[in-house]
DNA sequence: CCACCTCCTTGACGTATGTCAAAGACGTCG
DNA sequence: CGACGTCTTTGACATACGTCAAGGAGGTGG
């Protein structure tokens, strides 16, 4: 990818205009490019979901569950907390993360072609 | 990424239970990874816009809009048809290429944390 | 049949990504 | 303070990916 994605701060809900509504810009595209890419694998969909379906989960208690690493795990929830997915708070001994759900949101309906 | 990706059918609309619902299973994760992925791409991203919003556009128009090559536009867009979210057929000397609505659709309603 | 157009495939190149082991940073509890 | 637990960072490795140039495959028109 001899063109390199810029670094933004996609730590806030995606906001523009539908894929569907308009051609989209190049850099609307990018935008949204660079929070499906954080969404785009099999590992962080499972960690997506299971912050989705509990409150709050910490990263002790995800690694066993995806069958990962330790180590991975965090260098996964780091993509999704920076593609704004997911934050994560330190108490105690323990992380605790959570998902954003009107992250996810937002992406949603930017990609939904029924909307508008 | 040394856990490679099967190949599999993706020119379906993905079809489980939503990401919100319940904990994903590995295979669930796959399924909707693969498809992500197709559209995790800025120019397939626009790509998928440009064909959301005109009916009909055969690749010698897409290559232009895009700014890159016929070979790198005919590459993705073998992605996206592999992906189930973008179908061509060859008609005299064009190729003519239409987004798949539907399979998008479904993709977005499995990723959204407020259906369900 | 041959020149030509449009599109796809292949090969090559550099970059990005997923994974783990090892080491570091941070916090807790004797 | 010092041993331990939990999480993150770093380094290394193999693989996947985006891009283009070059060549091939399919269709059109003389």
């Amino acid at each position: 990818m001899p063109k390199a994605l810029p670094v933004l701060d996609t730590t806030a809900p995606v906001c523009c205009a539908p894929v569907a509504a308009a051609a989209m810009t190049e850099e609307a595209a990018v935008e949204v490019a660079l929070r499906l890419k954080a969404l785009a694998d099999p590992a962080r969909l499972r960690l997506m979901s299971l912050l989705l379906t509990r409150d709050e989960v910490c990263t002790c208690d995800l690694a066993p569950v995806v069958g990962l690493t330790e180590a991975t795990v965090s260098h996964h929830l780091g993509q999704l907390r920076r593609a704004g997915l997911v934050e994560g708070e330190r108490r105690g001994m323990n992380v605790w993360y959570r998902a954003r759900r009107e992250s996810l949101g937002a992406l949603v309906r930017v990609l939904d072609p029924d909307c508008c």
